[in-house]
RNA sequence: GCGGGCGUGGCGGAACUGGUAGACGCGCUGGAUUUAGGUUCCAGUGGCGCAAGUCGUGGGGGUUCAAGUCCCUCCGCCCGCACCA
């Protein structure tokens, strides 16, 4: 018996699902559809075991699908824009369109090896022109739509990357790719308006039922709605200060009020108070390097202004400049109520300022504030007309007063804000605007797009290369004809795949979308890809969906109905002696030690850790695929980790797959071979046995990989192959349970099925096969095994016929002889029995 | 600080609404075949015990006939957000 080849067999059967064109979208219209998609990857030149993961379980899904009957589309793209072209354009002095395409063609071909069964025929590049043409007419027509601004913004600037970051891509104070300390810098740019559904993003949520709960909550921060009261004090002296408070019912507990060391008024003060100056300058660093460390301490500097409280013009309140208060948040400046709030109680504490307990919990009416604020639900007191009022009462009554006096009106405020999208970057979708000294800021005409990047591209100095392109950057005004210069700053890349799996409805459309084709496939069923993504790639896609919706381009909800996020791929980590990083493939184990390979120096072995080049514990997926074939590999990455969870890469598991794949080609040839030998008697218990086992495992995968546990799904085929090898079955019900087998990894291991199906003498693709059924009679059993408890101790196990009756259950029970020896003689007191499952004899 | 998750053999992990803890895989031990090794096959593999048994799901306590699962409490680890008024 011939060894199964992988590689052989691989490449034949990839070509003939691709000559039988079996994985192109839209084959059965009649049929529900089903869109699997998977985060697309950015080209950086070969894929990693992220990728193998990743597309692994995409494909599992999609070929699942496939076998029960969906018409399901599974696309690929690439993310094609971005800095590391740059880069290697520069250290290089390659062309960046170059480079980028030349690791599509080289990925393409590493996906292609993993038998993925994707609808290749949609393939597209952001980067391609035929791409971001359409993403150009949505800009112009998010523009019309009031949805897109510019604005002269103090912007997040990143001195390494040379170019602005949006709030949600600076991550402690640093730039989330480069990791430079970012700056601040005065500059115009261009804005999408998110927060124009902020609430809309917000309720979108609660519907996402196929969303982990831990990116819905994520995202749920990052909008950050609070209701709240925005209003005016008076200063004395004229001129006044805004404020907005979600408790306004405190209000009679104010004790100062606090403005940030960046609002404008603050700034005002500083030039007549060089000490004022020096405490904000002081704040100003403090926001960054010592955050962690002086987060505790609150600060602040009293400016010496005095304000009116609202309902009482004979009460004034001093007016600070707290560290704690942030410009970007509300307005800028707050009430403080020392009582009910732990910063001002840390401030007020501080500096020697009131506490007024204004809210009391029941049964504590004389409430004291020692080092703890109260913040619980409880009753007004020491508040006037206030007192007794509950707080949400108390709420309302404060909101009304002000609003009814035109001192301030309730409103709703959001964390979120809006959407830079401006780069000074050549390597991205040019915004399609011209800056005309006559007309001002004028979109291109829709004719003229796309607007498109030279072919060449310098970079030479410092800035952006387009800028310094007079042949893009020169132009004609549309509106007046004259001499004008483009817009030379690009998209964020997170524009490019704000709409890409909307595109994969219908890439050949003239238009942006195709409103019927995104009608027939999205939104996209269920989405794979990084925790990494859960606010930005995630949220962003929400909301250009539904910009996309007020432009009339489609009638779509939210983008991506299910979506799973899977773990890391890890290796464990190895260092010489003197700390250098080790790479796996020079690392050779013995008797649980490492050395280097073909030496005597011992390695120290270090933790597993997310695979990267900077530990050297990275392993290349096309040296295992090389090795072992797609199918190992791809198996390893179901078995035994949850998906969600962080998967370990070792050598031993990786062979363990290997053998399972050698396994199952073995048995299989033996099924054929025993042809003769074990002549066929269908009826004997060993067959209905074996027909059950088959039954058990179609009904368990199936369930399994709906909910995508591959892992368990997995474990289910072991023991379907186990119960094969071990049946004493003949040739008809081994041959029927092999087939199952056979049909039931199609999905996990798609070659080594396609090799055993036709060895068992089928026609016809697994690719193409319909996915088997279980009979619900042979799932379930006929007889059950109940456990058998003396005072809740397992004493011994009982073969009852299924349903047999309680009192039958508890006879046959007391006649175990174990039984007998744990009562001692005893009688039992009472004796539990639940049917097919237990019997409890109490003493 | 707030929010979320997790803690089960040597390892990855199973265990549906409380009902035989450790499925399945890796590793390991012994044996057989082949052999240069690997492969393959058989048996075993939570601890203690010759056995009957007994202990055992991070620690402690509770509810229950019965707890990995429910409740209280403590410890540890991981992730996210972080002065959001």
């Amino acid at each position: 018996m011939a060894r199964y080849n992988a590689k052989d067999s691989e490449i034949r059967w990839q070509a003939a699902w691709e000559a039988a064109n079996v994985f192109a979208a839209g084959r059965a219209q009649e049929a529900p559809k089903y869109y699997v998609l998977e985060m697309f990857p950015y080209p950086s030149g070969r894929i990693h075991m992220g990728h193998v993961r990743n597309y692994t379980m995409g494909d599992v899904i999609a070929r699942f699908r496939r076998a029960q009957g969906f018409d399901v589309l599974h696309p690929m793209g690439w993310d094609a824009f971005g800095l590391p072209a740059e880069n290697a354009a520069r250290e290089k002095g390659v062309n960046p369109r170059d480079w980028t395409y030349q690791n599509i063609t080289t990925m393409k071909a590493q996906l292609k090896q993993m038998g993925l069964s994707i609808d290749w025929s949609r393939e597209f590049a952001t980067c391609d022109p035929g791409y971001y043409r359409h993403q150009q007419e949505l800009f112009l027509d998010l523009y019309e739509a009031g949805l897109v601004y510019r604005a002269e913004a103090d912007v997040n600037w990143d001195p390494v990357d040379g170019t602005v970051l949006a709030n949600e891509q600076v991550i402690d104070g640093r730039g989330w790719r480069s990791g430079a300390l970012v700056e601040r810098k005065k500059l115009s740019q261009w804005f999408f308006r998110i927060t124009e559904f902020a609430e809309e993003l917000l309720n979108g949520l609660d519907e996402l039922e196929r969303w982990p709960d831990k990116v819905r909550v994520m995202q749920r921060n990052w909008i950050g709605r609070s209701a709240g009261l925005k209003f005016r004090f008076a200063r004395v002296g004229g001129g006044q200060i805004e404020v907005f408070s979600t408790r306004p019912d405190t209000l009679f507990g104010a004790s100062f009020v606090a403005l940030s060391p960046e609002h404008p008024l603050s700034a005002e003060l500083a030039q007549k108070d060089p000490a004022l100056e020096r405490f904000i300058a002081e704040c100003r660093r403090l926001g960054t390097a010592e955050e962690a460390i002086e987060t505790a301490e609150k600060r602040g500097y009293d400016t010496g202004l005095k304000v009116v409280h609202p309902l009482d013009p004979n009460w004034t309140l001093p007016v600070y400049v707290a560290n704690f208060v942030l410009m970007g948040y509300g307005t800028g400046a707050i009430f403080g109520c020392p009582a009910h709030d732990q910063r001002d109680l840390d401030f007020a504490r501080k500096y020697g300022l009131p506490v007024l307990p204004v809210v009391a919990p029941a049964g504590n009416e004389a409430l004291e504030i020692g080092a703890e604020a109260y913040v619980g639900p409880g009753r007004l007191i020491n508040s006037r007309f206030l007192n007794g009022l509950e707080v949400e009462a108390a709420k309302d009554k404060v909101a009304a007063l002000i609003e009814g006096t035109g001192q301030g009106e309730r409103t709703v405020n959001y964390r979120l804000r809006d959407w830079l999208v401006s780069r000074q970057r050549p390597w991205g979708c040019p915004i399609p605007m011209i800056k005309c000294p006559r007309c001002g800021i004028v979109p291109e005409k829709r004719e003229n797009l796309p607007v498109r990047l030279p072919e060449e591209l310098t970079f030479k100095g410092a800035g952006n290369p387009l800028d310094s392109d007079l042949s893009f950057k020169l132009t004609r005004c549309p509106k007046c004809g004259g001499d004008a210069e483009r817009e030379t700053d690009t998209c964020d890349t997170f524009v490019d795949s704000s709409w890409y799996f909307a595109r994969f409805a219908d890439v050949t459309a003239k238009t942006p979308l195709n409103s019927a084709a995104v009608a027939r496939w999205l939104p996209v069923d269920q989405y794979i890809g990084g925790i990494e993504h859960a606010i930005l790639h995630l949220l962003y896609s929400r909301f250009f969906i539904r910009a996309l919706r007020t432009c009339g381009h489609t009638q779509l909800g939210e983008p991506f109905a299910g979506l799973f996020t899977q773990g890391m791929v890890c290796h464990e980590t190895y260092r010489s002696q003197d700390g250098a990083w080790v790479e796996p493939v020079e690392v050779e184990k013995r008797e649980g030690k490492a050395f280097r390979k073909g030496s005597a120096e011992e390695l120290v072995i270090g933790p597993s850790e997310k695979m990267s080049k900077s530990k050297k514990n990275v392993i290349a997926p096309e040296v295992i695929i090389d090795l072992f074939g797609a199918d190992t590999i791809r198996w390893f990455m179901l078995s035994d980790t949850p998906p969600e969870r962080d998967i370990e890469w070792t050598e031993e598991g990786a062979e363990g797959c290997w053998r399972f794949v050698q396994r199952i080609w073995r048995l299989v040839s033996e099924g054929l071979n025993n042809d003769e030998a074990t002549p066929p008697h269908p009826e004997t218990d060993a067959d209905l046995a074996l027909a059950r086992a088959s039954h058990r495992a179609i009904a368990a995968v199936t369930e399994d990989l709906e909910a995508l546990r591959f892992n368990r799904a997995v474990a289910q085929i072991y023991t379907l192959a186990n119960e094969i090898s071990a049946s004493k079955a003949g040739h008809t019900s081994r041959r029927q349970a092999l087939l199952t087998l056979v049909l039931l990894i199609g999905p996990m291991m798609p070659h080594l099925a396609e090799e055993c199906w036709r060895h068992l003498g089928q026609t016809g693709l697994v690719a193409e096969a319909p996915w088997p059924k279980a009979d619900p009679e042979l799932v379930r059993s006929s007889e059950v095994t109940l456990a058998v408890q003396v005072n809740g101790k397992l004493r011994g196990t009982l073969e009852l016929a299924k349903g047999a009756a309680k009192d039958e259950a508890e006879k046959a029970a007391l006649a175990l002889e174990a039984v007998q020896r744990a009562l001692e003689g005893k009688a039992p007191r009472r004796v539990i029995v639940v049917p097919d499952r237990i019997v409890n004899i109490v003493v």
